[in-house]
DNA sequence: GAGCACGTACTCGGATAGGTGTTGTCCGAGTGATGCCGG
DNA sequence: CCGGCATCACTCGGACAACACCTATCCGAGTACGTGCTC
């Protein structure tokens, strides 16, 4: 288990793709879960919520798929991952100071309007971690990843994705 | 909902008071939850966590109860956070990029050997975050949290719990 | 030959199940303090 | 008066359910393309 799910990181290894080929044909939910070898139905529920966040736009019918609504370097990992996790905060303060018996159900002003001193620390933490993923874009992670990646790894996904493209099609008429 | 589970609001402000009160009886579960308002059973399903993490020492018997097992300035909130929540990584990579199509189920070594750029960050983002929490100790966080506690409630406090380990004791076999 | 209408297959999108983890509860084994009894 | 012992209530500890979220899936509405017909 972990913090984050794994949408996150389907989510952002689509993207990266997308990121990586913007030029090309937009790739379809399925295209891209098969190419990456998960689970098609889920990855369109992922872009789903990556829609409704902005980040990229759907383009429908026998051709259609999904391409960022955005230029790669003005989106964020951390859009990515909050668009995805729904933007949940580390910590959820329950105020149960509030609830010490001594105050018998009236806790003084005092304790209601001053921030919990647990909260305001998980806060610290939330920020610095927010802001490495915010400090990210995706334009950069592409190029990082670039880095490692051999550039006929690169070209045999762009052909890939081409090729899958290309049989998009509806049925020829004539052809049973 | 939250990355952070109740475990750790709960975890954390019993053992303030542990913190705080290091001299004193050391309270039982049952105390601790009902001075909170909060379940009595649940906080006992904690505090096991927290022992065999090593961060309390049991007593049992009918004067029982918990308190620290190291001085309270050896203990990170960290320390805390990980015995709670299982020490869970903020993400985990589950290297779907092995299942890419193009490998057919044999990823060349380069890729099964290098880190996902995306695990990369997050490790980045996770450590940034960890390293606020392993900064403060149980000390330091009480002393926060005394800043805004006037005297007198923390006194009120340490009265409740004595008055409750007083009443602690086995019946009266000639009190009924 | 050009324009138009139709049929098709593919796409997205939301509504629908299963698995896993967290929260919360219950009951049993163990233990130390208490009070009584005997010396 | 003092020490030993049985009793007792209280404690911890692990085993047991309920709920919610995440993951994964299925099916329906909508759309752009390709084809064939008509002019």
């Amino acid at each position: 288990m972990a913090l984050y799910g794994s949408s996150v990181e389907y989510g952002l290894h689509c993207l990266l793709y997308l990121s990586e080929n913007a030029d090309a044909v937009p790739p379809s939910c399925k295209d891209l879960a098969e190419y990456q070898g998960i689970s098609p139905t889920y990855v369109a529920k992922l872009f789903t919520k990556l829609e409704k966040a902005g980040l990229v736009v759907s383009a429908e019918g026998v051709r259609g798929g999904f391409r960022l609504a955005q230029p790669k370097r003005d989106i964020s990992v951390l859009q990515v991952v909050d668009a995805l996790e729904g933007g949940q905060p580390l910590f959820k303060c329950r105020e149960i100071r509030g609830n010490c018996i001594l105050y018998e159900g009236n806790p003084p002003d005092r304790v209601t309007s001053s921030v919990c001193r647990i909260h305001a620390l998980m806060l610290e933490a939330e920020l610095k971690m927010r802001g490495v993923l915010a400090a990210r874009s995706l334009d950069e992670l592409d190029k990082s990843v670039g880095e490692v990646m051999p550039a006929e790894t690169k070209q045999a996904t762009r052909d890939w994705f081409d090729a899958r493209a290309q049989t998009r099609a509806p049925a020829r008429r004539t052809g049973v």
